[in-house]
DNA sequence: GGTGTGCGAGAAAGCGATTTCCCACTGGCC
DNA sequence: GGCCAGTGGGAAATCGCTTTCTCGCACACC
């Protein structure tokens, strides 16, 4: 049914006032009849005004609450696109815990564009949220960040509290994903099963993820004998991956055992290449990823990865905002090394 | 770097009246400075405050706008789970159209429990918000319907909008996904391919969307000769398509052709439970989604599917409850079957 | 020169809440 | 009986902004 107009004639929402006068006591009764401050109310009053409420279908105005009270129950979410299974898990983590919370989540996408970002902290910032969460991957470097850093202390000077997910150049509080130690424990486990030769497909440069996974990765390489003979650098995406892998094949894979992808989309972009050149994950030439999204596990044949429990992160970072972290909280989120059958042990 | 407590001096954020006074106009001048009202403000006025605001790096505050406008500019999204790539699709389709729009989305996830929909409904509306899209899926005749009808229609009648994604028995607008038509078409191209004998896995009864799309695949087979031979109703998530598929296998295939899952995320679990039972999944047994979410296409033999426009979807939604819906827009959404090779030619 | 008329600055009245402050009343205690 | 502390209701101030409303001023027109 593509409905129709409203039926009822359009009218302006009940306010408190209207409770009020409809439970025929003043303004501060109702008020605090309904939110419960620090002074009694009379029980019967009390009784009048909910029902009052009840009867008007009464929805407080959070605007004029949060005017008012001069804070509000607003948690900003800044990620670079909602619809990676990256960013939306650790949406959800947020979102979770934003509701143990009660507190409310605007969400943004910065679609990977710093100036945008910058632009949206603007904007958000007028919503006057307690806290804001930034998960969109950082850029090392980029002419933005000054700014996006004034804007942030700016923000944190009037008392809001900032977070950002994944490690970041700019001195703000931060989930640490520690994507060099797990990037650096798989490259160990990766030898271990007995391949030695590398290619990686990462991030474009200055991507900070991607660039630490990249470094901890050559790092465990080179403590095990392993050689990373190729990298590309394509877009950080599915499609990117897919790209990176057909430009390594064209390029003619030589010998190379086993393609290590920044991330796990990257990484089911760079399989699916792999088959489209005629060849076979896994068998031909080996593949791992990052970050263990829920799909890679149902990929064929399933992905080693490194997990990091996204959803866990989401729900961390808004504790640390909200200075609530525990000293768990504050260490560095346990990423796991997670062989599956993209990397067969090798002969 | 897991930041410390703010440099400067905590200091409430500048307000209106302070760029005023730093200007040296009144108020109302500096109001309509900046934000361009019908009446025309002084050139060198505007320069003069235009200055103070950034000097003091002013942000207005929305809510005291809100208050005061008496109108706000969010759109409150309500989803099942974000981290399911078919409503992070939705989400994210939402969030690009408000933004080219300058609104500014919050989000709520329902974890599919109509009671805590209905109460994020009401939490919502305390928000104001321009606009009210329910996107997570309807449940027929749910002991909750009537009051969320209520509480909607309490919404609109205050001048607030209200969408929802797939079709409803609730009297609202809504963006038709024409999952029927879809899935029937689906039967028909399968049969066409040569199948014949089919069981579905779909979700739990009175989940409106999966019961549309049995039931238009239902019409399919039987327009063409094909026949359903088994029915499954485990959850609506990955693992109830697992479970599901588990529950087929172990009872005995006997020469089931094809399985539909009534969407995508039960469609890929479907077949990891088949590849786990030591078969192959469009060898043995032919596999069948819904939805055509991104990661199906990069699964082992990828995905056959019927295609919605997810993101669109989105899109649509919200210039539907802004009332900017073209003609196009009103009409259902195309839906388009994709085969590919999890469903191959049979003999 | 007198009088409309238009323009635009600023004072002030909201918007819908919360919270301070005032004050009437009750009850305990000497 | 007088006094004081405690209680709790309601008037009014307040939050940060928008938008009427008032009013002085400049200009044009007769």
């Amino acid at each position: 049914m593509s409905g129709d107009a409203a039926p009822t004639t359009r009218s302006a929402p009940a306010t408190l006032h209207d409770v009020a006068r409809e439970a025929g006591v003043s303004l501060a009764t109702a008020s605090r009849s309904l939110n419960g401050s620090t002074r009694k109310v009379n029980e019967e009053y009390r009784q009048r005004v909910l029902a009052a409420a009840a009867k008007l279908n009464y929805s407080p105005n959070l605007s004029a609450q949060a005017v008012a009270r001069g804070t509000t129950t607003t948690v900003a979410l800044l990620v670079a696109d909602i619809a990676d299974p990256y960013f939306s898990q650790i949406a959800a983590g947020v979102v979770r815990e934003a509701d143990r919370e009660r507190l409310i989540v605007t969400m943004a996408a910065t679609e990977r564009d710093t100036e945008r970002e910058l632009e949206l902290v603007r904007t958000l910032r007028g919503q006057r949220p307690r806290v804001m969460i930034l998960a969109a991957s950082r850029r090392e470097g980029d002419p933005n960040n000054a700014a996006l850093e004034a804007e942030l202390r700016a923000f944190e000077s009037n008392g809001g509290q900032v977070a950002f997910v994944s490690s970041t150049d700019l001195p703000f509080r931060a989930v640490q994903l520690d994507n060099r130690a797990g990037a650096d424990a798989l490259a160990r486990d990766l030898t271990g099963l007995g391949y030695r030769r590398f290619a990686a497909i990462t991030g474009t440069e200055g991507i900070r993820t991607a660039d630490e996974r990249l470094a901890g990765f050559r790092a465990g390489l080179e403590a095990t004998g392993g050689a990373l003979e190729r990298v590309v650098r394509p877009a950080f995406t599915r499609d990117g991956g897919y790209a990176g892998m057909k430009e390594l094949i064209d390029g003619g894979l030589e010998g190379i055992e086993l393609v290590f992808a920044a991330n796990d989309v990257m990484a089911v972009g760079a399989m699916s290449a792999i088959r489209d050149a005629g060849l076979t994950p896994g068998t031909d030439v080996a593949v791992a990823g990052f970050d263990d999204v829920p799909t890679v596990r149902d990929v064929t044949p399933p992905l080693t990865t490194v997990r990091i429990p996204l959803e866990e992160v989401g729900r961390r970072a808004l504790r640390l905002a909200l200075g609530e972290a525990t000293a768990e909280d504050e260490a560095p989120v346990h990423t796991e090394v997670v062989l599956r059958d993209s990397t067969p042990r090798r002969g």
